[in-house]
DNA sequence: CACCCGACAGCACTCAGTTCCCTCACAGGA
DNA sequence: TCCTGTGAGGGAACTGAGTGCTGTCGGGTG
């Protein structure tokens, strides 16, 4: 569609991480950029609206395509793994290319700037999350509340196995780690929006005995207790 | 100690205030802030290194507040209980000036700059959660990620209560709002640093017979069960 | 052919943030 | 009293990001 020849913001993109790379971010001007490039410096500004989005080029279409995804769910599924699903989209970006990522992955660690930028995209698909699962979730009990904790939290984890991958240069397997950081995130908070018609109660009995035991001892015995199956 | 006279610094805060309410902020210069405050250009960056920096005058200081008030933890106490004690510290700064931190919330919810800039500072917070989490869950399976899930969700539900909070202008009781957000992060991830040496496991016990129900089938279950406590 | 339109170059401008240097007040010490 | 150091503030000049505007070229379409 729109994908036709982005032939010049390729070439921004290329001059830019070349001289980022060689003499930094913050010692690297837009001029030097197109200079570089070989194009006028007003043609930098066409195609990124600020110095900081040359560095992650490609995030824009992906929260687009994100949203996208979350928004032809189908109404019926679970929601929480649906947006598990949304953000194996995003880790897809990464390791599509790994020497990419890991480049910026270094130049973001040292640069100020660069660190708020990619936290203020990571707040947008997190909102993404929540405002799907603020649908999904709406006339539950702490409806809101659950959306914007449980988007959070499956944030946090893909971002934790994201990075460890990253501090490993790209060898490692970034989808198990992933894999496994929202195993732990799905085990936290079961699946609080589906539906509780479809299947009959009495496919779960649950009984809990507490003499005295405070209760994070009882959410770890039950932790154990599912781990068995 | 360091808090002798910053007369300059609180007229620069109100001269900014004035003008970025009744003008807004981005049609507002530096150099107005420094006119109307009396003040040469120079001694503005003295008091704050950007100009983001004039809107949260307070959260540098609260920041460090607060990894002092988590480094000086007993070693012995609940983690998670620690870092929503954290929290609460950081809620009084909002509540303490009900109207500042109204009229604050206004202006970064419609200036992209300031979002992006409120983020930085509220990943910093989160963190401090995360960095005091990791120390207390070192050595449990997988400790890190256990911390900066829960930190996520702790910031999350934070964030939730306090929006909510400031959207009814600060009318309504924050710290009930609060509470009960942090009730629920609390309920998700039980204590999972705790030592589980000191009480028996027998005070414990738990039976969950599942016959083909789907996992969120199941915590949904023992949710409503513990909440029949 | 005239016309338009989209991509690009380039110039001039604003404003945030920095560097450097100046002034002034105030302290202490000979 | 004079000298001097010091620290807070004032202010000019500079860098660099981002914007607005104008001009230009090439390639389509009537």
């Amino acid at each position: 569609m729109s994908s036709t020849k982005p032939a010049m913001r390729d070439a921004l993109v290329a001059a830019a991480f070349q001289l980022f790379l060689e003499r930094g971010y913050e010692q690297t001007t837009v001029d030097d950029i197109v200079t570089l490039a070989g194009v006028g410096r007003r043609s930098f500004f066409r195609y990124f609206p600020s110095k900081e989005d040359v560095v992650f080029p490609d995030h824009e279409r992906c929260l687009t395509d994100m949203t996208a995804f979350l928004a032809a769910s189908d109404p019926g599924c679970d929601p929480l793994e649906r947006v598990c699903e949304a953000v194996r989209l995003v880790l897809r970006m990464y390791t599509e290319n790994p020497t990419f990522s890991v480049q910026r992955y270094r130049l973001t660690k040292q640069v100020p700037g660069l660190r708020a930028y990619e936290l203020s995209v990571v707040w947008r698909y997190e909102r993404a999350f929540a405002e799907y699962l603020r649908g999904r979730l709406k006339g539950l009990h702490d409806g809101t509340l659950r959306a914007d904790v449980i988007a959070a939290a499956v944030a946090a984890a893909h971002n934790n196995a994201l990075r460890s991958w990253l501090r490993s240069d790209g060898h490692g397997d970034a989808e198990q780690t992933v894999e496994h950081a929202l195993g732990y995130v799905q085990a936290a908070f079961g699946a609080p929006g589906a539906p509780s018609a479809d299947e009959p109660p009495e496919d779960v009995v649950v009984i809990v005995s507490r003499r005295g035991a405070p209760l994070w001892r009882v959410v770890q015995e039950i932790e154990s207790t599912l781990e068995r199956d």
